[in-house]
RNA sequence: GCGGAUGUGGCGGAAUCGGCAGACGCAGCGGACUUAAAAUCCGCUGGCCCGCAAGGGCCGUAUGGGUUCAAGUCCCAUCAUCCGCACCA
């Protein structure tokens, strides 16, 4: 057959319009098949897709295809996380309603995905702005609500003035709002709804033993980072004067009679009766100078209550201090100051002059003394100085002094968190909302299930002021209250998104039920999710509470599961020309854009081949070029090849050209079951096509067929279009990522000789080429009778010779 | 400050279990084809040195040490870059 050229335009447009209306991509539970579900992380729809989607999608699209190959029921789906402040944000800018700006968004994001052929079952999409999703996150909410698991308090919360709305702490980065990096957050008290994840907490650090191996190490670290238990005791100390008590947490227990003060938060509830006006006036100064600010960069304050406490242990009385590095958040917002034992305690106290009294000894050590001390000794050691508890070593007085504490109703052990619970309102429109009736005579009143959903209204008119929107909206505000029939309010804050992300990839496995968010059989059928891939960016936010609603949805009985996905790959980010892309800096790489100029098969395959698909990658426009020459090369070589029966007899060149041949399969196939090196995958690939242009004209008819037909089956995971057009100009039938994937045969890929490397003291001197498996006597003496080696070693004494067999041989000469 | 990862040619990267460093590609150089260019095809391409040449030698995986017959790979220290956490009691 006569070469063509490679134009990438016509072959790309020809079968997206042949597979305009194909089904091959559709998922239906069927027992007798294993099943194999792939996931992607939903986009928010920007209105545009870059490098970096490709980058996630196209690894994802490898595997899903890779997998239909050999056999197995694929769900790979693909939906929208479609609520979110830039529609907002676009509504105020541009006067238009964020629904129409999302749909429209969704719309040409799709249309790309569609150009790229990305193997999605479009029939599940999923889209979170539309009603039949949302519900169901008002119907899970009412769940939590039932049991406990959702509440409403009165609560400091993070303010970002910018975005006007209140963020969890997860979106808080050192003091400022995650999405504008220069603006402190402020701390404003409003009543807010909560969801309670730190009831999950132990589960969830416990259950990631099961996520060992299947996700990331540098993940799970994060995440037990985050969740940040830790175990201690809690004690009070009795108000000297009024007999109230303060509650402080500790990890050493041990130390208490090291304690030489008791430091309070400066936001700490008791300051309100503890402190004078001018007190008062110096807390909340503390307050405001640490917002927005960089923990490291503050040096430690306070100053002294005018108040004293007593230690439970040892009676004695000690002064209450007000400390501006004590949280309010952590713990229970007051400490015991042990400054011989904690650096910061000892930091603090050398400061202001507070006596610092060792009482821990090291094991193999004196008793520190002070004064004189340095540092702090952190270290466990024997206690001293400490009363009953003196001589006992520090894990057993812990465990001693708090079952002491408890029989005497001062304390008890205790695990602290450093999570928090999920604070989920936001003054905000566009967001699900939440499903609940204010009533003066009632109080708060869950909307009954069969009103759901609370539909967000359309005409709002966006302000940006920093109260919801829906406030405005008398016909969504004023409604009947469901108990009592009086005239109520509608909540009128909105769910964070991030609701609407933690349980979306069960609704892909039922997207259409109007009953239940899901059918349980299904879920049965298709989870775990096998393979998760998305950007680290999401290791603690998204995925942790994706984890936690699992767990909550199993304890009401609609899963099985306790974990979401099996194995969680993290995929690089993309940068482009060495700079991270924003579209600040205008270097964004567009999918489109790339789709023009070299076609969607060498954007894939150029984003697959620049590096190993967990490190970054870095965009470079000539390395796309080399991937467009090379699929040209594999079309040009193809189609004049296709169908050949003028070929030479078999020879040598078969030979070589099949090993290669098969060792491509092989590498390939181990691969896609390990490690996902596509990189060396696509190298392999441009080795056989090295191979199949030098060999050309020796080759024989049917190893020609067999490359070409094989050839075709090994691009398909990677590049689809051009997969598909070589398989069709082969003369074969369907689509060509529903063929079997191609076995190897180890016989074939074998070399038919060993080579042997030679050294010299660990240096090479020489190569000699026997059969495989020649004995090791063989091969010394091989080695020993090489020209080169003799030359090498130049009579000199033979101290030792090692073998590997099949591989080399050391002779180490003195 | 704490924790983790990474460091290999001009560039992206390869070397999967301690056994040939630099696969594959980009960029560059040369040749063929062409009136010419593009496209295409073929070749060269880590550094230094010896040789007219064929060929050969030495150095080389951030730096300094160590283990080993053998180290990019293992151990210790240092430096650099990136990421995460950062007063969590």
């Amino acid at each position: 057959m006569p070469e063509k050229p490679y134009d990438h335009q016509a072959i790309e447009l020809k079968w997206l319009e042949r597979w305009k209306d194909a089904t091959f991509y559709k998922a239906e539970e069927d027992p007798s098949k294993p099943k194999f579900y792939v996931l992607e992380m939903l986009p928010y729809p920007s209105g545009t897709l870059h490098i970096g989607h490709i980058r996630n999608y196209s690894i994802g699209d490898a595997l899903a295809r890779y997998k239909w190959m050999r056999g197995f029921n694929v769900l790979h789906p693909m939906g929208w996380d479609a609520f979110g402040l830039p529609a907002e944000n676009a509504a105020i800018a541009n006067k238009r309603p964020p629904r129409e700006w999302t749909l429209q968004n969704i719309a040409a994001m799709k249309k790309t995905h569609r150009r790229f052929g990305f193997s999605y079952d479009w029939d599940r999409e999923v889209s979170t702005c539309e009603p039949q999703y949302y519900r169901w996150n008002q119907w899970f909410f009412l769940k939590m609500l039932e049991r406990g698991l959702a509440y409403r308090k009165k609560a400091l919360v993070n303010w970002c003035p910018k975005c006007a709305t209140v963020l969890a702490n997860e979106q808080v980065v050192d003091g400022c709002c995650s999405r504008h990096d220069e603006t402190p957050v402020d701390q404003r008290a409003l009543e807010q709804w909560f969801l309670k994840i730190t009831a999950y907490a132990d589960q969830l650090l416990t259950d990631m033993q099961q996520l060992e191996g299947g996700w990331p190490e540098r993940v799970l670290t994060m995440q037990r980072n985050w969740i940040g238990r830790s175990e201690g005791a809690e004690i009070d100390f009795m108000l000297a004067e009024t007999g109230e008590h303060i509650r402080v947490f500790t990890t050493r227990v041990d130390t208490i009679f090291g304690a030489t003060c008791v430091i309070l938060a400066p936001e700490h509830p008791l300051n309100e009766t503890l402190l004078d006006a001018a007190g008062k006036a110096r807390a909340k100064a503390m307050v405001d100078a640490r917002a927005g600010r960089d923990p490291g960069d503050i040096e430690k304050e306070g100053f002294f209550s005018g108040h004293y406490a007593l230690n439970p242990y040892s009676n004695e009385r000690v002064p209450i201090w007000i400390g501006n590095f004590v949280l309010m958040g952590y713990g229970t917002g007051a400490i015991m100051a042990v400054p011989a034992h904690d650096e910061r305690d000892f930091e603090f106290c050398r400061k202001y002059g507070i006596p610092i009294r060792p009482v821990i000894s090291p094991v193999d050590g004196p008793l520190a003394v002070e004064p004189g001390m340095k540092e702090a000794f952190t270290e466990d050691g024997i206690l001293e100085n400490s009363g009953p508890w003196s001589g006992l070593p520090g894990d057993e007085a812990r465990r001693r002094m708090s079952a002491y504490a408890r029989e005497h109703g001062f304390g008890d052990a205790a695990i602290t968190y450093r999570i928090k619970d999920w604070g989920i309102s936001r003054q905000r429109y566009w967001g699900t909302p939440i499903p609940v009736i204010h009533c003066a005579q009632c109080g708060v009143v869950p909307v009954p299930e069969n009103q759901l959903p609370v539909i967000l209204p359309d005409q709002v008119e966006i302000t940006g002021t920093g109260r919801s929107p829906l406030e405005n909206v008398p016909e969504f505000v004023n409604v009947a209250c469901p108990r009592c029939g009086g005239t109520a309010r509608r909540e009128t804050d909105t769910m964070d998104t991030f609701i609407d992300s933690s349980w979306y990839f069960y609704r892909y496995c039922d997207p259409r039920n109007d009953r239940m968010p899901f059918d349980p059989a299904k879920i049965a059928y298709w989870f775990e999710i096998d393979q998760y891939i998305g950007g680290v960016e999401h290791a603690i936010l998204h995925l942790i509470y994706s984890r936690f609603f699992t767990k909550m949805m199993r304890d009401i009985g609609l899963v099985k599961n306790s974990e979401p996905a099996r194995r969680l790959f993290t995929q690089g980010m993309v940068i482009a020309e060495g700079a991270k892309m924003s579209k600040s800096k205008g270097n964004v790489v567009g999918a489109d854009m790339l789709a023009e100029k070299y076609g969607t098969d060498t954007a894939r395959m150029f984003v697959l081949f620049a590096a190993p698909p967990e490190k970054e990658v870095d965009w470079r426009w000539e390395g796309a070029n080399g991937i467009h020459y090379f699929l040209g090369r594999v079309y040009r070589f193809a189609t004049r090849n296709a169908g050949r029966t003028d070929m030479p007899a078999e020879g040598a060149s078969d030979r070589k050209v099949l090993r290669k041949l098969h060792q491509t399969v092989r590498k390939i196939t181990e691969d896609f079951e390990t490690r996902w090196h596509f990189n060396t995958c696509i190298a392999s690939i441009m080795e056989l096509v090295n191979i199949l242009y030098a060999e050309e004209e020796n080759i024989g008819s049917a190893t020609m067929a067999e490359v070409l037909e094989k050839l075709a089956l090994l691009l398909a995971p990677f590049a689809p279009y051009i997969s598909q057009d070589i398989w069709d100009e082969l003369g074969d039938e369907g689509p060509v990522f529903r063929h079997c994937w191609p076995s190897f045969d180890p016989e074939l890929a074998k070399e038919d000789l060993a080579e042997i490397v030679v050294q010299v003291n660990g240096k090479l001197r020489s190569r000699i080429q026997v059969p495989f498996g020649t004995p090791e006597e063989e091969l010394k003496a091989g080695a020993l009778a090489d020209e080169k080696i003799q030359a090498a070693t130049g009579g000199k004494k033979v101290v030792k010779l090692i073998v590997v067999p099949d591989k080399l041989v050391n002779i180490v000469v003195k």
